[in-house]
This record gives structure tokens, C-alpha cells and sequence, in this order.
DNA sequence: CGTAGCTTTGATGTAGGTCAAGAAATGTGG
DNA sequence: CCACATTTCTTGACCTACATCAAAGCTACG
């Protein structure tokens, strides 16, 4: 139910910005790295890719990106920070629906649709090339491998939604965010961002609660068990696995979900 | 937690059928209508489309039409007949994604993705149009307008699991019960399959259940809830709307997240 | 006309919510 | 670098929405 958002994360500093200015390089940016997932991409497609990468734009906390009601709004792609979408319901409470992270897309369906369905909003400073309606088309109708790698990154972040909701509907909040916390670790492994001992995490147990469908009471009390239990640690903006393969088993995380056996197109 | 799925639907037989031989023409189907509400499809566009539609399947309630952990899926149109995909859990529960109905893409994940993340069974006889990944692949190279309009289809999809995560983290079983009808009334009108007055519908209350992360025994209490305020009425396989306004406002009811209105390219 | 799956209802249990209030941590201005 | 303000985090006491268990009554087809 909490509606306010942590002005000054406590991990802020500790996520590693990662010298924004060194990701102009297309073909080395996460958004890349993580298409390659997909297909193999060709000289042309990188150049059709670089061409939505132009208006690079900075994002500070508090400020929006996408507006819930809006028309007209662009797609980003997240060269560094993290934001997260959300939905706010008429009483004001709010569901988080997703967070982003470095070499995600987001916002396709604000520039699909006339109006965006929900809002993005920064959590920490964000670096993100805007992508206008225009520029998606065009570079659609040139580069249709592209285009459809574009659709399986959607794919993959509806994939994730889906496990959302199975986390909301059927695992009990303890499974609940064991299992969150380790698909983050898997999303931020993949953009280099996390190692098998763990990740820095900005996110307030405000946020997680906003996100598992808990109370941030109950957030607080499920990672004290968990800790407890000598699983994993979160703490002072860092997520610790103390016990990595104990945590799979408790969560019951079955990765597949996530599609990281190489590419598909050659 | 209920695994087990009716055989046999009290409302099996009152599902208007729609004779589906008159949905050959490709013009004329749900899918096409569906697309169109995103493109207008020119003739080449409508002729790519007819690929796609060259193998029609039958299926019977009981057969998997896509089978979780299998490789090598195909997608399908739905033509007439209703569908659930859901994932199951290690201890046995399920949980319901989406209920397809006719003109829906279903199975879009199985073919991008390698391995299918989730499975989907008919819940009455389905006629069905298979699409493979090399047809899939090859329509988008030639059309890409009919990829972004395929692209948009898949957004809102999404857009509807996002809308049940928010039922599942933030509504109370009734808010949720009420939405979940009213956003299939919506669904169903588009294909022109129920009208103001409510419509047939083949799920029962242990579907309503695993689909909304509800008991089957409380899923019945709220339907009489709802049935005891003169709101609706789910009873013998029809959905009846009592009162349609105090319904939508008891739910909350914002359908914009189904981007209802004409198409965004010309 | 039997029986297998549905629906309905009552009684009881519990996971997680709400309220409240103190302790850490973090940021701000002097 | 310190005192103060603002979030966050943490814990305890209590409460409620929904789950679970159990047992009848329906319905529909075989």
C-alpha cells in the first residue's frame, strides 16, 4: 500500500554505474549483449540498432519516464540504473509490475499503444536512449531479424511477468521472494552486474513489497527468516546468497523460463 | 490447487460454435479482426497472413496443444473454442495465465523460445490453425508491418497478465472476480461472442480458481456475493451482467489496458 | 438411473495484514 | 565533522481474508 518511493535508496552508491560514457559503443551495450541472446546479429543490423540509440537522455530520481494516461510517449532502452514500472489503483495503492535494469527495453507498450497503461519512474540516476514510435517502425520494416528480436525480448519480459504471477498466486511469500531475488540475480549476471555471491540492490523492502504483493512488514520479516535460515542476506543495499544452491531448492527456481541457452537465428 | 480440469463443462454446449467453416476466409477471422483494430491490413498483408493459416488443427478436450519443457512447439490461431495456458507447479497447484479464446495467438513464447515455458490445453473442442516457427519467421521478413501489428497483439497480451498481477498483489476476491469477468466480456465482445447482457462461458469455479489465485470453495463465495448484490450472475455456463455500471465501478473497470480504440498505423 | 464431476454451505485454521512505536541508517545544513 | 531530520528497518500485539476440511445436494451424460 505504500505509495511514496525511497528518495535516497540507501544502496545508491554502491551499484556500480559502470562509466556510462564506455556503453556508447553499440555493439557493447547490454541492450546488445542482450539481443545476441537471440539472434546473431549482422553489421547492418547493428548500424539499423545505432540508429535508436541516438537521443541519449538522463533520468534523476523522482522524475518520470513513462506516465500511466499519457499518449504519446517514448520507449527507452536503459544504458545504466535502475527504474521500475508500476500501476496505481484508484485507492492509491500500488502493484510494481517490473524493475529494469541495465540493457532493458522498456516502455514498448506506451509506444505501441495510443496510451501508456502504466508508469516508469527511476530509482536510482538513470542513463536511457530514447526511442521515439517513428524510429521502432523504421528500423522494424529494415531489419525484420531485428524486429523479431525485439519481440523475443518481449517475450522475455512477459515470461517474467508470468512468473510474477505464479509467485503472487501460488508461492507463499517466503518461496515468494526467494525466488524473485534469485531471477534478479540471474537478469543482472547476464548485463554483468551480479556474481554467484551475490548483487547490489537498491531496492527498499517498500519497493519489494510494492512488487511481491506483501506488506512491508512482512517483507522485513521473510528476509530476517530467510537470514535466519542462513539462505541469503539483504542488507545495507546488497543481496548476499549465503547458501546459493539451498536457495534454488527453496524457491524451487527452474530458470528456463528465462531462455539463455544461446542463440536461436544463427 | 485443484489439478484436475472438467472433462466435461456444464457449458460446453452453450458456446456459440460460430459454424467454423465460415472462418476460412481469412478476412473475416477473429485473428484478422483482432489485428486490424492495429493495422490496416492491405491485401499482401492479408495474403502473408493466409500462410500462416494452412494447417488447421482439431483438438479435443483433454489433448495438450503445447506441452511445458517440449522443444520445438508450434504456435495456433485459435479459430473457434476456448483454451487455458498455465504453468504447473512442482507440488502439483497450477496456475491459470490466460484463458484463450477465438481469434487469439496462443503459443508465442513456445515458438520463440527454445523450450516451452508453459503449457496450453483446450477446455472445449478447439479449431485451430498451426503456425510454425519457420512460417512465423518468413511472414515477418516479408511483411513488417504485419510483425509490429503480431508485436502489438503480444503487448496485449501482456497488458492482460499485467492487469491479472495487479488482480493477484491488490484486489480483494470480489474486486478480482469482477474484473477478471469483465475484462473477458470485453475480449469476448471484440469477437463478437457476448454483448451488454453478459455471454457463455465454459470455465469452472476450480478454473476461476487457479486462474485468479483463489480456493474453488471461496471462488463459489463471492460468486454468490456477487449474485446476493445484484451485480451478476455466473450460473449454468453464462455470465449474466445484472448491472453493468455498478459492476464496473465495484471493479474499478479502466479497459484502456485493451487499447480498444482503431487502428495507430493506417 | 448411476456416478463422476461440479456446486454449495458450515466449521475451523492460518498466512499475512494492520497498527504502533522504537532503533538504525542515511542525508542535510551549519 | 557534528546535531538534527527523514527514511528505513525491526519487532510485538492483534486481526481478517481467505484456505482447508468435510459433507450434502446438483447435473449431466453414459
Amino acid at each position: 500500500m505504500a505509495v511514496k518511493q525511497s528518495p535516497k535508496s540507501p544502496a545508491l552508491e554502491s551499484v556500480p554505474m559502470k562509466e556510462p560514457t564506455a556503453v556508447l559503443s553499440v555493439q557493447d551495450s547490454p541492450f546488445a549483449r542482450k539481443l545476441s541472446a537471440f539472434v546473431r546479429l549482422s553489421q547492418e543490423e547493428m548500424e539499423a540498432m545505432s540508429d535508436l540509440y541516438r537521443r541519449r537522455r538522463h533520468f534523476t530520481v523522482g522524475s518520470d519516464m513513462i506516465h500511466q494516461g499519457q499518449k504519446d510517449q517514448c520507449a527507452y532502452v536503459l544504458a545504466s540504473g535502475w527504474a521500475s514500472s508500476y500501476k496505481i489503483l484508484p485507492d492509491g495503492s500500488r502493484q510494481i509490475v517490473d524493475f529494469q535494469i541495465p540493457g532493458d527495453f522498456l516502455g514498448l507498450r506506451s509506444v505501441l499503444f495510443r496510451t501508456s497503461d502504466h508508469n516508469v519512474e527511476p530509482l536510482t540516476p538513470v542513463q536511457a536512449s530514447e526511442v521515439q514510435q517513428k524510429d521502432l517502425l523504421d528500423v522494424f520494416g529494415r531489419t525484420p531479424r531485428l524486429a523479431t528480436a525485439v519481440l523475443w525480448a518481449a517475450s522475455r519480459d512477459e515470461a517474467m511477468v508470468v512468473e510474477r504471477l505464479v509467485d503472487l498466486g501460488r508461492r507463499s511469500a517466503s518461496v515468494r521472494m526467494a525466488h524473485f531475488l534469485l531471477e534478479l540475480g540471474s537478469r543482472l549476471r547476464m548485463v554483468g552486474l551480479a556474481d554467484k555471491t551475490g548483487y547490489a540492490c537498491p531496492l527498499s523492502q517498500y519497493l519489494l513489497a510494492d512488487a511481491l504483493g506483501l506488506s512491508a512488514v512482512h517483507v522485513n520479516r521473510v528476509l530476517r527468516e530467510l537470514r535466519e535460515e542462513g539462505l541469503l542476506t539483504f542488507q545495507r543495499g546488497r543481496v548476499s546468497f549465503d547458501d546459493y544452491d539451498g536457495l534454488v531448492a527453496h524457491a524451487e527456481f527452474d530458470r528456463s523460463y528465462l531462455d539463455l541457452d544461446g542463440p536461436l537465428l544463427g
